[in-house]
DNA sequence: CTAGAATTGTTTGTATCCAAACGATATGCT
DNA sequence: AGCATATCGTTTGGATACAAACAATTCTAG
């Protein structure tokens, strides 16, 4: 990103947290909860810009279309309304996404031979061999961004996170 | 979202993580780092589109809106280049944020006296008086997300995401 | 059977989002 | 002073992203 994003050195972060501290004050803030969701934010956005850089740069893929495209080479071929809750989209995004892949040959689409109102996508030969050359750089990646963490750490950030991810989906199941 | 997203009570989280697992094989593939992030988006995604439907849908805000308004209200009138960094967009898309906010008379644009390249951003008073309302309201289901971490592992999550984000800064600075 | 209800993927309309090109302004070197 | 360089916000073009409306297909109740 030309702009880049907010510094955040540890000194940094700290600092425009204390910010933020100093000009809330302190009367009836979850400052605690705050900081938790902010960093969230902060790195996905940060991670999703930098594996678009360094590794599906150079194969021109947007990470939706990466992350689809991985859905579909781990679990083979899905069902269209499937394949978008796995991705993380919605049905209408999907169906533009899935085009992109698909001008590009990497995913082919057919309908389902007992019903026609669905779909079935799949990854094409092209598809899979070019997971099968990302995946190993994409995820070389993942160990580079959280490699000052031990073992122990990353395994309790994930766990931490999971444990967020079913409050807000038990939040919304009411 | 229509389709909703990807299951995830603990045990169909771990299920979806071990069939990756599955299906990857041992060899050679980080499964802590890979774990970790996905996490990390799976929360991110899902946690923005909970504040959108829930605090943010009823003043029809957008989540990168309300974060610009939000940086605005905290450290008041700002450039529209350090704006896009607070707000961790591009200028390019601050453009057509801010453009949307001040349509909506959120915030109001002028050119710095000393310097006519730059453009001073600053929110309204119905700006600030609409922050003053949903800042409560938003930080209340940020609590609301964290509440199954104790306040040890809230701090403790927090500050892994900050040791990644400097991870990230520290690989791109090269 | 058959009309109404439900389901699925696509389309439409609007808002992001980024990279790259651009025009306007300011700075620096001579 | 004057011209190349740099910086900044905006514009452009293409892809994503969601909600809502839609057409096609299937299911269901009577």
């Amino acid at each position: 990103m030309a702009t880049g994003f907010s510094s955040s050195d540890n000194k940094l972060v700290s600092m425009a947290e204390r910010d933020v501290q100093h000009r809330l004050g302190e009367t009836d803030v979850d400052f605690e909860a705050l900081a938790v969701m902010s960093n969230i934010f902060r790195v996905a956005n940060r991670a999703r810009y930098h594996f678009e850089r360094t590794v599906l740069a150079t194969e021109g893929l947007s990470f939706t279309a990466f992350t689809t495209l991985w859905v579909l080479w781990i679990w083979g071929e899905l069902e269209a309304r499937h394949l978008a809750v796995h991705a993380g989209i919605t049905k209408g995004t999907l169906t533009g996404v899935v085009s992109t892949l698909a001008s590009r040959e990497l995913v082919i689409r057919r309908h389902h031979p007992d019903d026609r109102r669905l779909v079935l996508i799949a990854a094409t030969e092209q598809g899979e061999a070019l997971m099968a050359e990302l995946f190993p750089r994409f995820n070389a990646e993942e160990s580079s961004l959280t490699k000052r963490l031990n073992s122990e750490r990353r395994r309790e950030l994930a766990d931490s996170l999971r444990v967020v991810l079913r409050t807000i989906e038990s939040l919304e199941a009411t």
